[in-house]
RNA sequence: GUGGUUGUAGCUCAGCUGGUUAGAGCGCUAGAUUGUGGUUCUAGAGGUCGCCGGUUCGAAACCGGUCUUCCACCCCA
């Protein structure tokens, strides 16, 4: 008995019509990447592992994949790590490479180690897989595509308007109505100086986040068991009232941040940006300043993207954001990037959710299918398919002489709009009868009669 | 990483409180119909019931483990 086959968990076949699907998402992408002047890049999908570890905090090195080393790879492993079972140092000593977890870092080594062919602000775009050692669930998997736009070498705040539109023109002509969350790391820093707390910052955002879920006692209570003094809360306390327009929750802020110079900073970007997204107006896509839009990955710096489908639940469907040294940890100062990313999958999930794709997406297939009669039906068969190629109509030969009825429900099943049948008399009179499947009319004709009946429909 | 859920024919799924030989639809193959399809009718092939172990006279069903699926949390695209 064979064995059962199977693919890893997290991982999927995808199906000619699911592929064709993809490609509608990533040709729309890679259009509106290359309007905003982006020039694609490949890396290779796996890296040295010490290029990637440490980059995405401590949960980000625990989803890396590592691959082990080669050859006899436990004879060169410390004993003593083996024995006391030391995971760590054992993985450290046995592999040294690692699957990508995202572009934007091999990005950011492939710019330092370019760095003399590189012509400044340099952009980039790249749609490549990335693999995380997640749990599977909805809308997460464990390989999956990412589609990312970078700018690196320009401090500009102009970056950050531009990303917003792309954002913007790529979900709009998907037809997801979506919504672009923004939030900008200085804000955060001025609040964790503000609750004199830095390490706090993050249970800080996490209890706030849930303010609309358990209101604010809930999310006072949670804080305080997190250690959080009943001081700080109270100095921050105008972050549960914060709403109204951007402008509003701005002037808020400000006013909250005022003694720190980082926070005052973060409210002066955001604004810039804002202010010069409201001036040209967004197609389809709303911006909301959400504070506390954090994000996990450790080397943002300056804003922070989030986007969210507001039709279907599902998790972000793109993020983002600006790394002011993310060159510097491989030898190369002073050159900031920005940069966002869309996740395909997830997209494809929406797309499929809100029943977008049906006009949109046609799969190849042929409009012409020679039946099969015998060796020499077929063999003079070949000169007409070939013909039909040579005008661009898309055509091909049933390879085996089976029974009519068969290939005739091939044709059916595939959907093909044509079918040729030459049999004997076909044969001897140099002639092709053509079958239009739909209605089941026929004539005979010669090649010439041929191509142009097929031509003309 | 935590909690739950799923696994039976190629596919979608039935299968009662444990009881003879495990079912259906679709698909597949063949025939009705030897050069004309989609419909219909008839027949046939196809299963170590995810895997390992246990309880029992007897397990697809109950118990334990393991893998897998999907979901929530965490985190994220």
């Amino acid at each position: 008995m064979a064995q059962k086959p199977g693919i890893p968990k997290g991982t999927r076949d995808f199906s000619p019509t699911e592929v064709a699907k993809r490609d509608y998402i990533f040709a729309i992408i890679k259009k509106h990447f290359e309007l905003f002047g982006f020039q694609p890049i490949e890396t290779p999908s796996f890296e040295n592992s010490s290029t990637l570890l440490g980059k995405y905090g401590e949960e980000g090195d625990r989803l890396i994949f590592k691959i082990l080393n080669s050859g006899d790879f436990l004879a060169k492993a410390d004993e003593n790590f083996l024995k006391d079972k030391n995971s760590s140092k054992v993985t450290a000593q046995i592999s040294e490479k690692a699957l990508r977890y995202d572009l934007t870092v091999p990005f950011a080594r492939y710019v330092v180690q370019h760095q003399n062919e590189l012509v400044f602000p340099f952009k980039r775009y790249q749609m490549q897989p990335v693999w995380r050692a997640d749990r599977p669930q909805k809308g997460r998997f464990r390989e999956f595509y990412q589609c990312d736009a970078d700018v690196i070498g320009s401090k500009s705040l102009l970056q950050e308007v531009e990303f917003i539109q792309l954002y913007d023109a790529i979900f709009s002509e998907l037809g997801v109505t979506a919504t672009i969350k923004l939030n900008n790391r200085k804000i955060l820093s001025g609040i964790a100086e503000i609750i004199g707390a830095k390490d706090k910052l993050i249970n800080f955002t996490v209890a706030l986040d849930k303010l609309d879920k358990i209101g604010e006692e809930g999310v006072v209570n949670e804080m305080l068991t997190k250690g959080i003094s009943q001081e700080a809360i109270a100095k921050v306390k105008p972050l549960f009232e914060l709403s109204g327009t951007s402008e509003e929750k701005l002037d808020t802020l400000k006013g909250l941040l005022a003694s720190s110079d980082e926070g005052l900073q973060g409210v002066q970007d955001l604004r810039f940006v804002i202010e010069s997204i409201s001036k040209l107006g967004l197609d389809q896509s709303k911006l909301e300043l959400d504070v506390t839009l954090a994000r996990g990955l450790n080397y943002y710096t300056g804003a922070i993207f989030e986007v969210v489908a507001n039709d279907v639940k599902l998790g972000s469907i793109g993020g983002g954001g600006r790394y002011d040294d993310l060159t510097g940890i491989f030898g190369l100062k002073d050159m900031s990037g920005i940069g966002i990313s869309f996740g395909l999958d997830r997209i494809y999930l929406v797309l499929e959710e809100l029943g977008l794709f049906k006009q949109v997406v046609e799969l190849p297939k042929p409009k012409v299918l020679f039946l099969n009669f015998g060796e020499a039906e077929a063999n003079y068969c070949l000169e007409a398919l070939k013909a039909f190629r040579e005008s661009d109509i898309k055509a091909e030969i049933y390879p085996d002489a089976f029974k009519i009825k068969k290939q005739l429900n091939y044709a059916n099943k595939r959907e093909i709009e044509f079918v040729v049948l030459v049999g004997e008399e076909e044969l001897q009179r140099k002639r092709y009868t053509l079958k239009q499947m739909n209605s089941g009319e026929q004539q005979t004709l010669d090649l010439e009669e041929l191509l142009q009946a097929v031509r003309n429909s």
